[in-house]
RNA sequence: GCCGGUGUGGCGGAACUGGCAGACGCGCCGGAUUCAAAAUCCGGUUCCCCUUCAAAGGGAGUGUGGGUUCGAUUCCCUCCACCGGCACCA
């Protein structure tokens, strides 16, 4: 007989909602417990989407859910918080085409997901529950951009800091302003002041200078400024477009619209002045080391040269940056970006109709076309430069393989070195020089040679490279560069600043005004929220004109909001919002602390649930880290671009003293994908995958012309034995969700298996952080476990306990232990795989059993409830237990009771298993050895032959090796 | 092209620090129970060889090929396949 555990889970649900047993109280409140460490476990938060949650989802949600609720049971005050996400393009899109208000659409998916993550049993505290769209949320990520918008980045103490003090520290003449309007410290020599961008040749005054130039000095210092960027414009429309939503044909993916590459003024926040630190301090947190990896390689630190090449003809230098300054001897050729802005000016006139040709090919061109194009393209400027170190004559081209946004937007070209210079090389004929010795058989006519070696033909009147290695002919020429001006030695990072603005409707507007003379002016702190204007229609302004001015949405806005008249003034409002990112950088902080009207997290609650209070938060590490969250759980798509912006903004805010930790997430863990099979028919469109059934035996085969990445067509032919109806598919593999048309929703599951049997098998499937198959008939297993372990504590003819007070026996007893060690080690190691294998294995030990004594039965609920809380709950209560569960201590193991008093060893035979032996459990190696030898099948292998060494592996094994 | 990850039975996976490969579950096979089915319970299940059967035994085996080691799923190198990311990063 099956027990149906529905009504059990609907009667917990309500009586934790209704005992408020997960609400975390804050310092200060009357049932705050001061004496126990705080644990802060945090799931990334969902965007609310319309179709609801698929059972990839929960996969993290389940699992942070086990571990907040293990805390609980350890003893820890335990923060662990659900929100939204909800400011994004699908509710905006929805609105464009219904008419419907995003927050209308917003609040009722919300509304639907929270139901959805109740019924799986998740222990949030609900009452910190938030959406990135409240106004009393976005009022507090309007007032951290003003913050930045208010700070600059001081080079010498490395820290953000009031802007004010900016003015302050000008007009003291501890910074100077440069002639390209940079600034610089005054202790910094003239020759030191380029390095952080200065050009040479002196300073200006601040008290000397105009107000609007003394103006725009501040601005450009501002960690929130406004420059000018190329966007994928799609005028038909009336939008950007992101880079994945442009084809590599340079048409929009929704509509196949022209796209082009044009200038718009947006908003930029100085990340690049983080650079360092965000490299540096991930040695402070504990993550993945593969996750720091994409961190670092994002940021992308690189030590090289700044090289100036004068050109012939012309006052100007073209500066390159460069990783290998020792290979500069063999730079015959430089290349330019096509948007480089001396392209103009040095293009001879013979050239100038297939230089301007080329510029707008490349233009239209998506950066997906740029990068994937096999043969490198390119055109010659009709110019020349000089290289610097042997006077060469050397042509200026410009090519799409090297972009405005890193470095200088130029490189010297050094073809017998780098691979891409070289192809560049052997298609135009090029020159290729080698300066870096190689192997005999190696001809760098043929490929670079991109190893180290010594340097050969490097060699001037004043500075020889040759027979140097790599390192040392960098530092030499490098010094030489700088002692002639033609040169420094640079850091570079691959990071950019962050481009900040949308134009969208659906996001926090901007708390900017612009003046009438061009000033831009913070709202007043006071005055925040600036609230989205109500609106009707979402419909963007389309146009048939490539160059048409962007309407964003907000500059369709009545005048009653865009215009503010203040000090006699008329003000414009800033009409683009804040992207996605913006709420999702700082929600860690607001569920601190999330009512809070007066400040965007309360200092004390901040400095409670953020400041780690041991050095090993109990998370089953003892690495130190820098505090905050202590476990952050989410996918790895994130491990990027989420992870890197929210660390920027954390430490801003701890640079002005906002915050306790220099980082946010003190411990993150990914987690996989969930992944499940999906069909094509022979067009290739997608079919329910619900509704396939395998015929075995019963091959089809499908012929479909398929279009690869280059967008050549072909045929491809299949065999299937999968049939949609009676219509052959093909079988295939991939992210769970709707594209694939192969989600499965969660709700189903619940109502067929119960929330507890869902929350198992997601944790079985596998590791945690490793993708895995979802496969819906194999939630039987753990579901069979459950009505097992039910059976096994509930006489299932008259439902009365089949649990005794008599003793368990000595064996079961060391199970019990042992299983307790196995389950609480897994559980440190968030590997819950094998937590449930554990209690399987228990479990099944108990089948046999008339009775369950109470000595095993009351620690084995304990050991299940973090996983499957429904049914401990309920057997806990059936044990005579009154309180709940959530806070009763986890099961202390003896290890006594793991203690055997023999041990089995394997003995092996040249390292070939032999034989089996026990001995007692304080035998020595002698003894062991002994025992070994005189093992029968083992005595049969030594036969005949001399033993030449004995291994005795203390506790593992035994290796005799015999010839 | 570059970066990161993963490859173990029919399937998902286990083996935590280099020490008994295949825990646990699914599926499958056999049996018990049942009028029957469902459910439940018991047993078997890496592959090959030897053996009439069984017991027992032998060999191979963790993507491929090599290396280090008394001993490798685990460490190193080569190649292959799949998954994820990407900004040709000079």
């Amino acid at each position: 007989m099956q027990y149906d555990f529905r009504s059990i889970e609907t009667k917990w649900q309500a009586a934790w909602a209704q005992g408020e047993t997960f609400r975390a109280p804050n310092p200060g409140e009357p049932t705050f417990d001061p004496s126990k460490p705080k644990c802060y476990v945090l799931d990334m938060f969902p965007y609310p989407s319309g179709i609801g949650l698929h059972v990839g989802h929960p996969l993290g949600y389940i699992a942070t859910d086990i571990l907040a609720r293990y805390k609980r049971m350890r003893g820890f005050n335990v923060l662990h918080p659900m929100g939204y996400d909800a400011f994004g393009l699908p509710a905006e899109q929805f609105a464009v085409e219904h008419g419907v208000h995003p927050r209308v659409t917003t609040e009722k998916n919300i509304e639907n997901m929270t139901r959805q993550l109740k019924r799986l049993g998740l222990s949030y505290d609900w009452s910190r529950c938030l959406s990135t769209t409240d106004v009393g949320y976005y009022k507090w990520t309007q007032w951290i951009f003003l913050q930045l918008f208010k700070s600059w980045f001081d080079p010498i103490q490395k820290k953000a800091r009031p802007i004010d003090e900016l003015v302050k520290a000008l007009i003291a003449e501890d910074f100077y302003v440069t002639l390209d309007g940079d600034i610089t410290p005054a202790s910094l020599s003239d020759e030191n002041m380029k390095a952080i961008g200065g050009l040479p040749g002196g300073l200006k005054s601040w008290a000397g200078m105009p107000v609007d130039e003394q103006r725009t000095v501040i601005e450009n210092q501002r960690l929130a400024y406004l420059a000018e960027v190329p966007v994928n414009w799609c005028p038909a429309l009336g939008t950007v477009l992101a880079n994945e939503e442009v084809t590599n044909e340079g048409k929009s993916d929704r509509g196949n619209h022209p796209v082009f590459k044009r200038p718009l003024k947006q908003w930029m926040l100085r990340i690049t002045a983080y650079a360092d630190r965000l490299g540096d301090d991930l040695n402070r947190v504990d993550w993945p080391e593969p996750i720091k990896l994409m961190q670092r390689n994002w940021i992308g630190r690189s030590e090289g040269a700044l090289v100036d090449f004068r050109v012939e003809g012309y006052d100007d230098v073209i500066r390159v940056f460069t990783t290998r300054p020792d290979t500069l001897f063999g730079a015959t050729y430089m290349v330019l970006a096509p948007e480089h802005a001396l392209v103009d000016e040095i293009t001879a006139d013979a050239q100038r109709q297939a230089v301007d040709h080329y510029r707008a090919q490349a233009a239209s061109k998506a950066d997906a076309d740029r990068t994937e194009a096999k043969v490198k393209t390119g055109v010659f400027t009709g110019a020349y430069a000089v290289n610097p170190a042997n006077l060469a004559h050397i042509p200026i081209w410009i090519a799409d393989y090297v972009l405005t946004g890193y470095g200088t937007g130029a490189i010297m070209a050094v073809p017998a070195h780098d691979q891409r210079d070289h192809d560049f090389a052997k298609t135009f004929k090029l020159p290729i020089v080698q300066v870096i010795t190689a192997p005999d058989d190696f001809d760098v006519q043929q490929r670079a040679w991109e190893e180290d070696g010594l340097g050969v033909n490097s060699a001037n009147d004043e500075v020889s490279l040759d027979g140097l290695a790599v390192d040392e002919a960098k530092q030499k020429i490098t010094i030489w560069l700088e002692s002639k001006n033609v040169g420094l030695a640079k850091v570079q990072y691959k990071l950019r600043d962050w481009l900040f603005s949308r134009q969208r409707y659906w996001g926090e507007p901007f708390p900017i005004l612009h003046g009438p003379d061009g000033e831009i002016e913070a709202v007043d702190e006071s005055e925040l929220p600036v609230e989205l204007p109500p609106m009707e229609n979402f419909q963007p302004s389309a146009s048939d004109d490539p160059d048409a001015q962007v309407q964003t949405p907000l500059s369709r806005a009545p005048d009653s909001w865009k215009v503010i008249e203040r000090d006699g003034k008329r003000y414009t409002r800033e009409l683009n919002t804040m992207p996605q990112w913006a709420g999702s950088c700082w929600y860690y902080l607001r569920f601190c602390d999330p009512s809070n009207e007066g400040r965007f997290v309360g200092a004390e609650a901040e400095k409670y649930w953020m400041v780690s209070m041991k050095r090993d938060s109990g998370m089953g590490t003892s690495n130190p880290h820098a505090g905050g969250v202590d476990m952050y759980v989410g996918g790895a798509e994130h491990a990027v671009l989420h992870l890197l912006y929210s660390r920027f903004w954390h430490k801003v805010l701890f640079d002005l003293g906002h915050v306790s930790t220099p980082e946010p997430f003190g411990r993150l863990f990914n987690q996989g994908y969930i992944q499940a099979y999906a069909y094509t028919d022979d067009r290739g469109v997608y079919v329910a995958a619900d509704e396939v059934v395998e015929r075995e035996g019963k091959v089809a085969t499908i012929t479909r012309t398929e279009r690869n990445k280059a967008g050549d067509e072909k045929s491809a032919t299949y065999q299937t034995t999968f049939y949609h109806g009676d219509t052959p598919v093909v079988q295939e593999y991939g992210k769970m969700g709707k594209s694939l048309k192969n989600a499965v929703a969660p709700d189903d599951m619940c109502e067929q298996y119960g929330a507890d049997a869902l929350r198992l098998y997601e944790m079985y499937l596998g590791p945690l952080d490793q993708s895995k198959p979802w496969r819906t008939t194999d939630i039987v297993g753990v579901y069979r476990f459950l009505q097992r372990v039910w059976r096994n504590f509930v006489d299932p003819e008259t439902g009365t306990l089949r649990v005794t007070d008599e003793a368990a026996d000595e064996g079961l007893r060391r199970y019990l232990h042992r299983t307790i060690k196995r389950v609480s080690d897994s559980m440190e190691r968030m590997s819950f795989n094998t937590a449930i294998a554990a209690l399987i294995e228990l479990n099944n030990e108990l089948v046999a059993l008339k009775e369950v004594p109470r000595e095993v039965a009351e620690p084995m609920v304990r050991l299940l409830s973090p996983m499957a809380p429904h049914i401990a709950e309920e057997l806990w209560e059936r044990l005579g237990r009154k309180e709940s569960l959530t806070h009763a201590p986890w099961p202390p193991y003896d290890p006594a009771l793991l203690v055997e008093s023999t041990v089995d060893y394997p003995v092996q035979v040249n390292g070939k298993m032999r034989g089996k032996i026990t001995v007692p459990a304080d035998a020595d190696d002698q003894a062991i050895e002994a025992a070994a030898r005189a093992d029968e099948k083992v005595a049969a292998q030594l036969e005949g032959k001399t033993i030449r060494k004995v291994i005795v592996v203390k506790g593992r094994m035994v290796n005799i090796i015999a010839n």
